[in-house]
DNA sequence: TTGAAAGCGGTACCAG
DNA sequence: CTGGTACCGCTTTCAA
C-alpha cells in the first residue's frame, strides 16, 4: 500500500535526473538509446506510470477529449461516443462525456469545470449561440461540432436537405402525391438546425415533385418513438389521411408503425413510411430509411480534432454521407 | 485571450492569502463570513475557477468517476452509462468512460492511465480475475460493480438466477412444456455470471415444473439481435421444434421475432417469445419481457461509490428488481 | 481566523 | 546528450 512510484524514484534507480526519465519516457530527441533503454527498464521494474494531473499541470495538456450530448442515453449519441471513444482511446487520449439538459444562459460551457480538465471538446447536436461560440473560438480549447454548423467550428455534418429531399422523393417515385413530414423541435439545448434543414428538404422535394404542400400534413414527433406514436394518430384521424409518411427519425418511424399496427393497418399496404438513420432495429421491423453512418460521425469528429491538437488547422468540414436502405414499409399507394 | 485568472488573482484582489481563498471558496470552517463574502465577490468579478488538475494534484482528488463497459454503444452500458452521469454530475464529479474490450492478462485496469485519473471506478459486466480484484481492492481507487459479482467488491447486482426462473416459470404458466433457451456467453472480457446464473434460473425452473431438460433446446445467441436470430432458426428447424422459447436478452429475443416472421409464422400463435429488459423498442414489437431499470443500475452505483467516496463504506450490495411484463409475445401454446 | 510556505509530480528552459 | 531548477496552481500543515 506504498504510494505510486514517482519520476524520481525512476530517476534515482536508473542513475539519471528527472529531466531524462521524462524525456526519455515521451520518446522526445535528444537522449542517448542506452540511457533510454536503461531508464525504460527502470520505469518497468517500478511499474511506474506518470501522475495525469502532475504531467496536466506541467504541461497545461490534459490528453483529455470532453464530449458534450443532449442525453446519454439514446441510440444516435451513444453511437457517436463509441465512435469517437475508439479514435480517440488508440491515440491515448481519455474521453469525457456529459450531458447538457437546459438552456440557462448562463451556463456556459467553458464555465464547467468537466471542459476545464480536457484539451478539447466535441459537441454534439448543442446549441450554441454566437457569443459562446466565440468564447469558445478565443479559448484554449479545440472544439469541433457533430450534427450542427456553428460559426468558426469545423464541423463533421450531415446534409440534412439532402436526406430529406432523398426521402421525400423516395415516396415521390413511388407514385404518393399525400405525402406527411413526421418531425420536431429539439428540446432544451439541442440544436434546431437538423429539423430546419430536413423540413426544408422535404418542402423542396413536394415542390420540385409539383405536389401540394398541405400543412396539415406537417406534425411534431418530438423526435421520440412516442412522439412518432402520437403524431401518426394525429395523421391517421385526418379525414384525408396521407399515403406515406417521411419521420425525421427512426424511432418517430417506429412510433408510427406502432400506430398503424394499433389500428390493424399495415406498411406499405396502408400507409408507406420511411425514416432516417438505419436504428438497429430498422431492419427487425422492415423499415426504409435514410442509413446514416452514425459512429462514423464520432469518429471523424475525433479524426478532425487530433489533427487540430497536432497543429493542422486545415478548416474544413467533414461531410458524411446517407443513403437509401430500401425495406419493406414503403411501397406503392394502394390502387 | 490573457490566461485564466489563478488563485493568487483572487487573493490579490480580496486582500487576502490563498490560503483563505482556497478555504473560502470551497465553504472550509474558519472563515469570518466578511472574509469569505469578500473572497467571493472576487471569484466571481474575475470569472475564476479553479484548475482541476491543480487542485487534484495538491489534494489526491480528481473529482472524476472513470467507468468500464465492454463497448460503449450497447443499449444496457449507454441506459447505466446515463444513469450514473445523472447523479455523479449532480454531487460535482465528471464521468469517463472507456471501454475494455480484449482479454490481454496484462492489460490491467490499474494500468490504464484512465484510472488513475479517476477517484473511483464503476465496472460493468467487465471480467474481474480474483488478482485483480484483489489489486483493485488494495489501490486507492474506489470501486463498484454493476451485474456481476466480484470478491471484496460491493455491487449492483440483479438476481439473474431469479430472474430467468420467473420468465421460465411464466412460460411454463402458460401450459408450455418444450420449452427452448436462447442464451450467450459474455465476449472477451465481459463477464460470464449473466449468462451462467440465468442458465441456472431455467434449469431450476424447468426441474421445479418436472419437465424435461432437452439440451437441443439450448442455444446460443450471443446477446445480439443477428445471434438471436441465428438461435431461432436452428431451433425452429428441429423436428419437434419447441413452443415457447426464453431468450436471455430482448436483442436476442427480437432476432427470434424476426425469424418466425421470416417463416411467415408468430408470436404466440406459432411459438411464445419472451426476452430480459425492456428494452425500448420491446413495447414496439410486442415482446413480453422481463423487465429491469437499467437506468437505476447505473444511479444506485453512482449513489453507493459516492458514499465510498464519503467514507461510509457499509458493505452491502444495492439489488436491483426485476418484473414481468406481459405483451403479446406469449400465450398459451397452440391447441 | 489568517498567512507563510512546503509540497503534489511532472515539464521545459537554460546551462554545461 | 544530460542535469539543475524554476515553475504549473492549488491544498494543507503549522504558526502566528
Amino acid at each position: 500500500m506504498s504510494s505510486p512510484p514517482t519520476i524520481e524514484d525512476v530517476a534515482n534507480r536508473a542513475g539519471v535526473s528527472v529531466a531524462t526519465v521524462s524525456r526519455a519516457l515521451r520518446d522526445l530527441p535528444n537522449v542517448a538509446p542506452a540511457t533510454r533503454a536503461r531508464v525504460e527498464a527502470a520505469a518497468a521494474e517500478l511499474d511506474y506510470r506518470p501522475d495525469p494531473s502532475a504531467s496536466a499541470l506541467a504541461s497545461g495538456r490534459t490528453k483529455t477529449i470532453a464530449m458534450a450530448v443532449p442525453m446519454l442515453d439514446s441510440w444516435y449519441f451513444s453511437k457517436v461516443m463509441a465512435g469517437a471513444e475508439t479514435v480517440l482511446a488508440a491515440a491515448g487520449y481519455d474521453l469525457l462525456v456529459f450531458a447538457v439538459h437546459n438552456d440557462d444562459p448562463g451556463d456556459r460551457l467553458l464555465h464547467r469545470p468537466v471542459v476545464r480538465r480536457a484539451d478539447a471538446l466535441i459537441v454534439v447536436d448543442i446549441d450554441i449561440s454566437d457569443e459562446e461560440a466565440a468564447e469558445l473560438a478565443a479559448s484554449r480549447i479545440e472544439v469541433v461540432a457533430v450534427g450542427m454548423k456553428v460559426p468558426q467550428m469545423e464541423a463533421v455534418v450531415v446534409d440534412d436537405h439532402r436526406v430529406a429531399f432523398d426521402a421525400t422523393m423516395h415516396l415521390v417515385s413511388l407514385g404518393h402525391t399525400r405525402i406527411a413530414l413526421i418531425g420536431g423541435v429539439g428540446e432544451g439545448r439541442q440544436q434546431f438546425s437538423v429539423p430546419i434543414e430536413r423540413r426544408a428538404g422535404f418542402v423542396a422535394a413536394m415542390t420540385a415533385a409539383g405536389l401540394a404542400l398541405d400543412e396539415a400534413l406537417i406534425v411534431d414527433g418530438g423526435f421520440s418513438v412516442a412522439g412518432g406514436h402520437r403524431a401518426m394518430a394525429d395523421l391517421m384521424d385526418l379525414t384525408e389521411p396521407p399515403t406515406a409518411v417521411f419521420a425525421m427519425s427512426d424511432e418517430m418511424a417506429f412510433g408510427a408503425l406502432r400506430e398503424l399496427w394499433d389500428r390493424d393497418m399495415d406498411a406499405p399496404a396502408d400507409v408507406s413510411v420511411i425514416g432516417v438513420d438505419n436504428h438497429d432495429v430498422a431492419d427487425l421491423v422492415g423499415l426504409t430509411t435514410m442509413q446514416q453512418q452514425v459512429v462514423e460521425h464520432g469518429a471523424q469528429a475525433a479524426r478532425l480534432l487530433l489533427r487540430h491538437l497536432l497543429g493542422e488547422r486545415e478548416g474544413d468540414d467533414v461531410h458524411v454521407h446517407t443513403g437509401l436502405i430500401e425495406r419493406s414499409s414503403t411501397g406503392p399507394p394502394r390502387r
